[in-house]
DNA sequence: ACCTGAACACCGTTCAAGT
DNA sequence: ACCTGAACACCGTTCAAGT
């Protein structure tokens, strides 16, 4: 079994899913795959490259309605997808930093946007939708991982409402 | 000059000013207040302690507008203040994550959407808006940490739109 | 081409011992 | 009470050398 770079990534989302971000270094990755630190360098840039493909490996796998869907179903799905997967959410918005592009969820969306609502501000929206449900992602995640609650599967009503108030704003 | 919270605090700003969070380690402080790397675990508990309590007094000193102030103004205060602190908006958005409520901001604003809205879905939409501010931050914040355009010091027209956007969408 | 061994320059945190 | 010294268990990254 040779080393290479999707034996990498996957090892890499089982280890993020299994421990965390905080317990994703690139020293236990190569433990966990058999090999010497260095040798990882040879098939990924860096850690920043590694995450930000692990984020749209993540994001990307989120099945997008062809046609009929509504946003709240869209973003239901992107909930119940990030939210059992550790620090998704931080992973994700690292690769919205880097390059947005990257992102193909994101292009998706603006075009639904702007097949459903006809504005021109459908980029705009896209991204805010995003920022918004990644940051109360983030934040049931966190919350739940202080063990204070358990880890919903379904999008909360707070959730929902957010983005369904954001969308309408968008409407005008 | 003893060594006390106060002071880790300031030199800890400095550096994250400075330098970014990445060169914000307790080593460093250390070595910065001229003291021994333990030292610092007498007057903080941990990094991450000292990271949130660094948070509040970012986000506190943004000035609240008493009464007539529109949330245009307020979320343009917001920007300009935190854009020029380096990683600014992920150590505002820890802070968020591990206690709300120690953010007295998110408090000031909500009162001001129940004064100004009347709705009782005020609380929900100033952690939604604080959500759009920090993300659309954090974009800005490392887009031009690559070196690509150069730190905007006023608020960019899209962030006002967004968060124009996401106000109204909460208005009904 | 692909990987190892070993090094470089770091981390956060703890804790006996000193003052 | 407050701080040092020293240790523990780690990091990401590079690079000569081996196959």
């Amino acid at each position: 079994m040779p080393l290479n770079r999707d034996r990498i990534l996957n090892t890499a989302f089982t280890l993020l899913n299994q421990y965390g971000l905080a317990d994703l270094s690139m020293r236990r990755l190569a433990t966990e795959l058999g090999v010497a630190p260095g040798a990882l360098y040879y098939h990924v840039k860096n850690k920043q490259e590694l995450l930000a493909s692990l984020a749209s490996r993540i994001l990307n796998d989120v099945p997008f309605p062809a046609e009929q869907g509504e946003i709240d179903r869209i973003f239901a799905d992107v909930y119940s997808h990030l939210i059992p997967v550790k620090e998704a959410a931080e992973v994700v918005r690292l690769a919205l930093a880097l390059d947005p592009h990257q992102l193909q969820f994101l292009d998706h969306l603006t075009t639904y946007l702007t097949h459903h609502t006809g504005s021109q501000q459908a980029p705009l929206a896209a991204l805010t939708l995003v920022h918004v449900a990644l940051g109360f992602i983030e934040q049931d995640q966190t919350r739940y991982l202080l063990g204070n609650s358990p880890p919903p599967t379904e999008a909360p009503l707070p959730y929902r409402q957010a983005i369904q108030a954001v969308f309408t704003g968008f409407l005008k």
